[in-house]
DNA sequence: TCTGGGGTCCTAGGACCC
DNA sequence: TCTGGGGTCCTAGGACCC
């Protein structure tokens, strides 16, 4: 038994066998742009930001696996991946696009999330209709509690059903993992990318993980990898074997879930993922800016964005943050949390500008904007109770969450029943 | 690997409260 | 006045994921 967090006794359903499906769509936004553009079926494709304008400072999103036979890989900078693989028929004649070179070139394209998010919401629907619950992790990806729809002897014929709708209907191919936990299911999905389809029942939970590089755990990451392989475990089966005590103590409560889920052993419940906690946006440089003008023209882009964001998904912010990425790449953060939840995007700006100060004259590579602490305010409340201390009784705002017009921001800024903020700030103190 | 953008979760110290 | 111990919130940084 894993003595988790969980009280004993309670929930014994929980102990219950489960059915988890993992469905990973295969380098999605590439398969996207195959999708309506089918010229590029069979061809290297690169997906990534910052190809527009012959622009090369972004970073590769998607690399299809043509691509990635030419060394391009996700997150790898524009520069690398157009030395290994050059654009195709991007220049006339005048570069060195010969016949022999041609061979090796690709086809870039730029992210288009809003295309990315139709075809998703095309698959979701399917996944949707073939389970019960449904955790979506990221566009691309979704976990499936399947064990009321299929069972152990015939998981992988339902798994190839749901697999062959999702081409069928969509167009896309995805690999599928299927394991009695999530983190095992997500492991086995990966297992035979792309179009692949892996089913791990009870009993080969152990056999399946014990030869798997630490790196394969999810959680795992380079800095963890590389620590482990010095403590001599070099697979999941080591860990799994190994004495967990000072795992614990060198990782934490990381170090109890790494050994769990090297055995298999993970009782999270496929639960539909709950609201957002931060929104950010942020932009680098094409190289280090010294000069602050720019730095801050850039702060204000950021703010009125993030705060356009969660004013149209409906969420109050009490936390504003920047982030300034200083070289060599020393990355910066601070941030202030107010009294109480607002929406207020010129109070983002001000905050944002104030606490970039600090980093005005120092070269900066790359600047974020980021809010948190958030409330999506159930209708409700928000609207009454949080104004009810406005003695002009101006709450005719038709957006009913933000502060109104022309109002002295501090005193409207605390919720009346907020009693963190009693007798303390007005906006005077963090403006 | 010389580094894009949008997220999540954890840790650790300090403030503050009881 | 020296000092306990528990709890929560805030901030900064870091690892990790897609």
């Amino acid at each position: 038994m894993s003595d988790g967090p969980r009280l004993p006794g309670v929930e014994s359903e929980d102990d219950e066998d489960r059915i988890v499906c993992h469905v990973d769509a295969d380098c999605f936004y590439a398969s996207c742009e195959r999708l309506r553009e089918p010229e590029l079926r069979g061809e290297p494709v690169v997906v990534g930001m910052g190809y527009e304008d012959g622009e090369t400072i972004g970073a590769v999103a998607t690399a299809s696996y043509e691509a990635r036979e030419f060394g391009v890989e996700s997150a790898q900078a524009i520069s690398t991946a157009l030395e290994r693989l050059p654009r195709r028929g991007a220049f006339e004649d005048d570069e060195v696009d010969d016949d022999l070179e041609r061979e090796a070139t690709g086809y870039y394209r730029p992210v288009d999330m809003d295309y990315y998010e139709a075809v998703a919401s095309d698959v979701r629907e399917i996944l949707h209709d073939c389970a019960d619950v449904v955790r979506e992790v990221s566009i691309d990806e979704a976990y499936l509690d399947v064990t009321e729809r299929t069972a152990w002897e015939v998981a992988e014929g339902f798994a190839r059903h749901v697999k062959d709708r999702i081409r069928r209907e969509v167009g896309v191919t995805v690999s599928v993992g299927v394991a009695p936990t999530m983190s095992t299911a997500k492991i086995a999905s990966d297992f035979d990318k792309p179009d692949g389809l892996t089913v791990v029942d009870p009993d080969g939970v152990q056999a399946f993980l014990a030869p798997l590089e630490v790196d394969l755990l999810h959680g795992v990451g380079p800095v963890t990898a590389r620590e482990l392989r010095a403590l001599g475990l070099e697979t999941a089966g080591d860990v799994a074997e190994a004495d967990p005590e000072p795992l614990v103590e060198r990782f934490g409560e990381r170090g109890r879930e790494l050994y769990d889920r090297a055995r298999g052993e993970d009782d999270r419940r496929v639960e539909p993922k709950g609201d957002p906690k931060s929104f950010s946006r942020e932009s680098a440089f094409a190289e280090p800016v010294d000069d602050p003008a720019p730095k801050y023209d850039l702060i204000e882009t950021l703010a009125a964005a993030v705060a356009d964001r969660a004013r149209r998904e409906g969420a109050l912010y009490r936390t504003i943050g920047v982030k300034a990425v200083t070289p060599p790449y020393d990355v910066n953060t601070r941030e202030r949390s107010l009294p109480g939840p607002v929406d207020d995007p010129d109070l983002v700006d001000r905050i944002a500008r104030d606490l970039f100060a600090e980093f005005d004259r120092e070269p900066v590579r790359k600047l974020g904007v980021r809010v948190a602490n958030l409330e999506f305010a159930a209708a409700d409340q928000a609207s009454l109770e949080s104004w009810e201390g406005d003695p002009a009784g101006a709450n005719t705002d038709p957006d009913g969450a933000s502060a109104p017009e022309g109002a002295a921001p501090g005193s409207d800024l605390e919720p009346a029943h907020d009693d963190r903020s009693a007798g303390q700030s007005s906006l005077g103190d963090f403006s």
